[in-house]
DNA sequence: AATGAATGAGGCTTCATTCAT
DNA sequence: GATGAATGAAGCCTCATTCAT
């Protein structure tokens, strides 16, 4: 990895505009729609700015990435998924922490979300340094979050952790799609509003440890 | 729903080839990366014709998603669906049959996928017409295909059919998912190839069924 | 050799044009100061054909240094130089057609004036175009035009052909010099309005032949 | 002459350091392909004060042509050229003393080289000043330092001082293009190596003094 | 009706010049 | 007086769309 450009001094505060606004506008209008002009304007700098901190709108959309994980992760608190007796109780809990994120970095998500599927239609510039922020980030996996509640729960025998974690996973992405969708009806909802969301988790998690069959 | 180009006599062979292309290259290259020159080259036909036919590129791409959905609805023979005795039997031949679908129709299976992701980002003269495909498209739910198989099954109380039909979408989407991951490093796959992502649809189904906990 | 643009079929009328203007820009104006805006707007063509028809500025401007070369090829009468019976009749007769050549395509003459000045300064992507231009069109050399005038001269021992061609390109450059030194003050002028410079010509190549000194 | 900026007083240490950091550049870039942060950098001064001293790029072009003069001019020992008895012995002082000055001030030698050139194709506002440096740049003329040597010669009748003088100046720019060819290959080259090219001088000057035919 | 050459608005990027600190 | 971060005009190039043939 090369530092793209050397040593320029930057003001934090102009990067942080320039960021957001890219962000905003990356997760609105995707790569290609999103115009460096516009940024600048939204960003309160001059065009000419974007391209001394960061090069390229390439450089730029990856450096947007990047921040989106650092601050997701930055602010993620695990102890949230840890602390549980059981499967229920830690998904309500995650999902509420999720919602919460995505209601405080709804331009974050949004770029996470399709930052992999806009890898593969984007310029072969972006397409690396895009991946790299990904595989960068898959440090914590979901897998070691769950498996000490799983260490206490006793599982059906033809059933090992790999298998529950992908159901996890299915039912996260699940309640994700839920919330996207209801966040794009209700762009103000707060935490409260989501209480039907928490509820379906609670049925899909029910599901998973249950099953629909009656016995 | 509003008639693009009035009445405009098209050569239904030109038509064709000019979708076809278009459904390659959107589905390879995305919306915005896909020129319509090379769209015109590829379907050895006149660039003119193109906006001649379909008045923009626009227009194009929601023509594209269209043929998408019709061919693949044209094709769908929901018997497959219908008489299965469990759900595992079902998942297993839906799969087995979707992923036939995928090797046979490519291109139309990729621009529906990111059809919708595209649609958020596109210019807004899209967009509506975007949504308004997917929303014709919705038409059969797979939910009356479960039906008549969740009839003869004894479910737990607290178990719906809604419930049911969500938890067999998040399976489906997950095989769907990881169909696309090997089809894309193993692109000249055939069917028997899939037998592994077979067998993780019958354990997602298993565990839908009876969940993961030792009674 | 890659050909640039494969197969673009182009008006041979704006072609012309095209590098006309070209020719006449980078020759007023050099490479970096002509501006693509310019070249076609005095061409009376888009912006847009320039590059559909040259792929790139620096294309365009090899183009139109190939032009020159072919067209002052082209035209090069080189019987007026190997006819000559004393190196004197012969630079009177070179000189004068050459000025006539200099006359009709000043800007050509512009522009292999200093196309290798130009080279070493240019962006590396010109360079090797440029260069492979001026290798191309070495062929003739001036040295095996004099041959056959030297042969029928009694030269001094210590004189061999190599120093009277080295001898004759200085007159030449000297002659070229003062040609160009004159037509930027006469911009109009006619073959007859050199007759000073072709008297300048004929004493050159007298101390060449007989030197300065009395014998 | 227009005084450029009025009355700033200037670090002369800086504006030295400028200069030299330009007289490089210009020389081996050009003038549109340097840098103005460039220039700074390697001045280890601030880019702001380039244009505090200077006014802008253009002028500092100028100021750069006027010192290579200066500091070229400054060191020319006329002694050399003068205290000769003959031309041959004159051209070869001469080109030593010239091939010396080159090797020790090539960037100047550069920039005075294609300073000419640069100002046919400079914005209008450098050209005039190009042309000022030039034409006060003049004064010392080759001729009058000829002069004493060909008074002790005896000159063919048809042959005056000012015939001479341009053919020595023939001589001078062929030696001169020969050491720049020569330099280019071999960047590091000692006053020794150029033997070749000074028994070149020799043989020109031959020429001019005796011609080339046979008495 | 079809063609595909031509158009030009619009995007990204550079770099001389300015000006707040 | 000096600094160097910021500016934005200006340049090159792309590609959806038009229109003469």
């Amino acid at each position: 990895m090369v530092d793209e450009t050397p040593t320029v001094p930057k003001d934090p505060a102009k990067v942080q505009r320039i960021l957001a606004s890219a962000m905003h506008n990356f997760a609105v209008h995707g790569y290609r729609t999103t115009k460096t002009d516009v940024i600048a304007q939204e960003a309160d700098v001059s065009k000419g700015i974007i391209f001394r901190y960061f090069g390229n709108k390439a450089h730029l959309f990856v450096a947007v990435l990047q921040q989106a994980f650092d601050k997701i992760e930055g602010v993620a608190d695990y102890s949230v998924w840890h602390n549980s007796t059981d499967l229920v109780e830690m998904i309500v809990r995650a999902t509420k922490y999720k919602i919460e994120l995505q209601l405080q970095y709804p331009d974050e998500f949004g770029v996470l979300m399709d930052g992999y599927v806009i890898a593969e239609k984007a310029p072969k510039e972006v397409k690396a340094g895009i991946k790299a922020v990904y595989a960068r980030a898959t440090n914590v996996s979901l897998q070691e979050l769950i498996t000490p509640v799983l260490d206490r729960l006793e599982l059906r025998p033809e059933v090992d952790y790999d298998l529950v974690y992908t159901m996890m996973t299915m039912v996260m992405n699940q309640i994700q799609e839920e919330t996207k969708v209801f966040m794009k009806t209700h762009p103000h909802a707060e935490l409260t509003e989501f209480t039907e969301i928490i509820e379906h988790a609670k049925r899909y998690v029910g599901v998973v440890e249950k099953g629909i069959l009656r016995v």
